[in-house]
RNA sequence: GCGGAUGUGGUGAAAUUGGUAUACACGCCAGACUUAGGAUCUGGUGCCGCAAGGCGUGGAGGUUCAAGUCCUCUCAUCCGCACCA
């Protein structure tokens, strides 16, 4: 028979789905797995990422289903999001026409591939199910205060016409599209997940054994905790009398207390509440405000590019010289880290430094190199190191004077011990229609309310006009109007609509809910305690921070909503590396894309899985090659071509292993040195490539032995490893030869592991010079005579003065002379 | 600047605790079969050298009988963060 991937696809694809062959039990006794790939965003067909992502993920679910483990491996679609106007706008579809024509392709596409998805638990975010459930949860959370409403300065895209959260802002520019951000000053919903900075970071330490060490830093950078000094400037009597007594001092923040008496000028953000109130109170001169506003107008990208000040013509009291400071404003302070106001200490700084430099402001050294002589003439000098010109702290070392400054500080109740971090809340509001409304009501009487539970979902108008201007829901003639949860008078419904990462911060809970309850709830607190957590999470590092933090923090939440008790959503993560074209990422506007729908018409879907598998490790880049893709392919013919080697059996065929000749027992060694390696990678590694090879090792071994016994327990076994890999070619030979009885858990023999006959390497001082055969009986002297008779013209005139035997390895013989 | 990773044949990559470096594949070379095909099968293939032999895991040192693996320094590339006080 030839193997034919269309047919002996398609033929499964059906059998599966007919079957419900992926379906999870209810049975909340068995062993589960959680086996998830991050959903993807329904923009209209697969690429060779998300089969990498699903090749991956699904490779792992059926071993575990092989295993005899209850999997849960489902699918659904991220399908909120700015695409979907994006393409309403251009070729003027609905985005829910756009959005759910994808995903009906592109599920096609992933059941084409032969992924087991659970079919009854797909999903889209867009749902209005999905809606009613999440809407609920935003209620619960505004109850909990973690949810509030502010105005406050935000990044707005001007193309996109939206807000954006701080970690949606790239470089000063959008995420998505690239244009710069702009600051707006607008009413707006955040997630207090400050809130949770501690814990979302020490949690990080949960995780070790199972994330990736980069993520963690990644995260740990990102929600940048530090500890260090608050204290209060205060002004002196002539600035005081300037500020016609308004401010009385500004806090500032240093991690740095140890270089306190270098201390030579201040600085405030150009957006510091003082510089406001002396702008509007025309305390500046006209060039001056003129200067500020300017500084303020500039974008951060060009704000860092050079260090620019002005005086102010005030003066503060430095907390323990009692000396008079300069207070400044400068470009480089930031307004929403820490108090936006700093100490400067240009002799142990280097912004400070850069500044002090182009403004001629002492640098005052304080802190030494131990056993050398400050020298500040060129640079900072930024290290720990010991003090001096710090009156009492003189000659202490930069983290004992530390302490006790703060502690000093402290005592006087000049200052405290402050904790700051870079995390900062959630700003979750968009002002576009393709997303989940927030179910609020402005009433003119009560104000902010929360919509009744009982009205959920608030769903999405279908009339509406996307032309990229302002948002829809705002325009809409009638949508928004509606009657206050409480007094019952006409009221406004909030028209923004949440950021997507909203949907994809609790989709993996949803996931757990059974189809019996689907409707009735958004999960069962059983349901998740069996499921979660995700076993395996497979997903792109670009979701190290965004993705993986909120879906974090809503666990936590969750959890204090008393939904679930559990801290972390994921054990295990598996970042998985990027596909790459001629060594750049495929893209569409580098024209390198290939598209998966081809190949798997050409050769079909079990080579794209199995050349994605075998050419990298997971976590690593995989470079696209036609020609190892053809490879593939032929591999998966001979595999399905040698079949005819098989006797049909309903059971593993019994061998007795010591009537059979060299060339059977190596091909049965290295099937089972192939099982072994499978169980290792799919427990601990995840390094598919060696366990194909190792599969292709045997096959190699096989094919020089002619025993159809050792045939028929060689394909007995590969197939059932093979079977994650390249599922529609073993199922078919597993059905013609065995009545799909091998594909289950299977034992290693042992026996096929002793050996006969080792080889072992003679080396003389390390460097390799021959080969003996010998026993596992043969003595260690004999293997010694052995093996100087092999290399005994390199032993000509020399002394042998050490002689190593490493059991089954080598014998290494040092000489000398 | 800070943090994380990676560096092995022509290419993708193996090497579990230090123990015969380059498994498995792609490519290339040769051969067989042939309906002369980009099919299939068989063999060869780290580099230099006619050979003996030498050299080889980014580079330089070190520990060890033995180092891709451990230690120190260094270079290159990639990724993330970045005026975070």
């Amino acid at each position: 028979m030839q193997y034919n991937s269309s047919e002996i696809e398609k033929k499964w694809q059906n059998y599966w789905k007919e079957n419900d062959s992926f379906e999870p039990s209810e049975d909340f006794t068995l062993d589960k797995k959680y086996i998830l790939s991050m959903f993807p965003f329904p923009s209209g067909r697969l690429h060779m990422g998300h089969v990498r992502n699903y090749s991956i993920s699904d490779a792992l679910a059926r071993y575990h289903r092989q295993q005899g483990k209850n999997v849960l491996h489902p699918i659904g679609f991220d399908s909120f999001g700015m695409p979907a106007e994006n393409a309403a706008i251009k070729n003027g579809s609905h985005p829910k026409g756009w959005t759910y024509d994808n995903i009906d392709y592109m599920k096609n596409e992933f059941y084409s591939l032969g992924f087991s998805f659970s079919r009854k638990r797909e999903m889209a975010t867009s749902d209005e199910l999905y809606t009613k459930f999440e809407q609920s949860f935003i209620i619960d959370m505004y109850e909990k205060g973690l949810l509030y409403r502010e105005k406050g300065m935000l990044n707005w895209c001007p193309n996109d016409q939206t807000v954006l959260a701080n970690e949606q802002v790239v470089d000063g520019c959008c995420w998505r599209c690239d244009t710069p951000i702009e600051k707006k000053d607008m009413n707006q919903y955040y997630f207090k997940i400050t809130q949770y900075s501690d814990e979302l970071l020490d949690d990080l330490k949960e995780l070790e054994k199972g994330w990736p060490k980069q993520v963690l830093t990644m995260q740990e950078n990102w929600i940048g905790k530090s500890n260090g000094l608050a204290f209060d400037l205060l002004f002196d009597d002539t600035s005081l009398s300037i500020l016609d007594n308004k401010f009385k001092s500004f806090d500032v923040f240093t991690t740095r207390p140890d270089t306190i008496y270098g201390v030579s000028y201040t600085a405030l953000a150009p957006e510091h509440a003082i510089v406001t109130y002396m702008i509007e109170n025309k305390l500046l001169s006209d060039a001056v405000i003129a200067e500020i506003t300017k500084m303020k107008n500039t974008s951060s990208i060009d704000r860092q590019k050079v260090k620019e000040g002005i005086a102010l013509g005030l003066n503060v009291v430095h907390p323990l010289t009692g000396k008079t400071v300069p207070v400044w404003i400068a470009n480089f302070v930031l307004m929403d880290y820490g108090s936006g106001a700093v100490m400067a200490v240009p002799a142990h700084d280097d912004r400070d430094y850069d500044f002090a430099k182009k403004y001629d402001l002492p640098i005052n050294a304080v802190i030494k190199a131990k056993d050398a002589e400050s020298d500040v003439s060129k640079t900072a000098f930024t290290d720990a190191g010991v003090l001096f010109n710090s009156g009492e702290f003189d000659g202490l070392n930069s983290k004992k004077s530390q302490y006790n400054i703060i502690k000093m500080f402290e005592e006087k109740k000049i200052g405290a011990k402050t904790t700051n971090y870079k995390l900062k809340d959630w700003g979750v509001s968009r002002q576009r229609y393709w997303g989940a409304p927030i179910p609020f009501i402005h009433c003119e009487d009560c104000g902010l309310v929360m919509e009744k539970k009982e009205n959920l979902p608030i769903a999405l108008p279908d009339d509406v006009e996307i032309n990229g201007e302002g948002s829809p829901l705002e325009n809409h003639p009638t949508w928004k109007n509606c009657k206050c949860s409480q007094c019952g008078k006409e009221a406004v419904r909030e028209t923004d609509t949440m950021d997507t990462f909203v949907q994809s911060s609790w989709y993996f809970l949803r996931f757990c809910a059974s189809p019996e309850t689907l409707e009735k709830a958004a999960f069962t607190k059983e349901e998740i305690s069996y499921w979660m957590g995700v076993d395996h999470y497979v997903g792109g590092i670009e979701h190290a921070i965004l993705h993986l933090l909120y879906a974090r923090f809503f666990t936590k939440v969750f959890r204090d909503l008393g939904y679930l008790d559990f801290d972390e959503p994921f054990d295990k993560l598996l970042t998985q590396g990027m596909v790459l074209k001629d060594g750049t990422k495929m893209s569409k506007s580098k024209g390198n894309t290939v598209d998966p729908d081809a190949i798997i018409e050409k050769y079909g879907a079990d080579t794209a899985r199995l050349f994605i598998l075998f050419a990298a490790p997971p976590t690593q880049e995989l470079e696209w090659n036609d020609s190892a893709v053809e490879g593939s392919h032929k591999f998966i013919k001979r595999f399905f071509d040698r079949a005819s080697n098989i006797v049909k059996t309903d059971t593993k065929p019994k061998i007795d292993h010591n009537s059979l000749n060299k060339e059977e027992k190596l091909a049965r060694k290295k099937v089972y040195e192939a099982l072994k390696r499978s169980e290792e990678v799919f427990k601990e590694r995840y390094t598919f490539n060696t366990m194909i090879a190792g599969v292709m090792e045997a096959m190699n071994a096989l094919n020089l032995q002619s025993n159809a016994d050792v045939w028929s327990e060689g394909y007995w076994i590969l197939a059932s490893i093979m079977e994650p890999v390249i599922p529609h070619t073993c199922w078919d030979i597993s059905m013609e030869y065995f009545s799909l009885n091998n594909l289950s858990k299977q034992e290693v023999v042992e026996e096929v592991f002793v050996e006969d006959s080792i080889t072992l390497g003679v080396a003389i001082n390390g460097k390799n010079r021959g080969e003996i055969e010998v026993t596992p009986q043969t003595s260690k002297d004999e293997i010694l005579a052995l093996a100087k008779e092999k290399v005994a013209k390199y032993l000509e005139g020399k002394t042998i003065i050490k002689e190593i035997v490493v059991p089954k390895k080598l014998v290494n013989l040092v000489i000398k002379g």
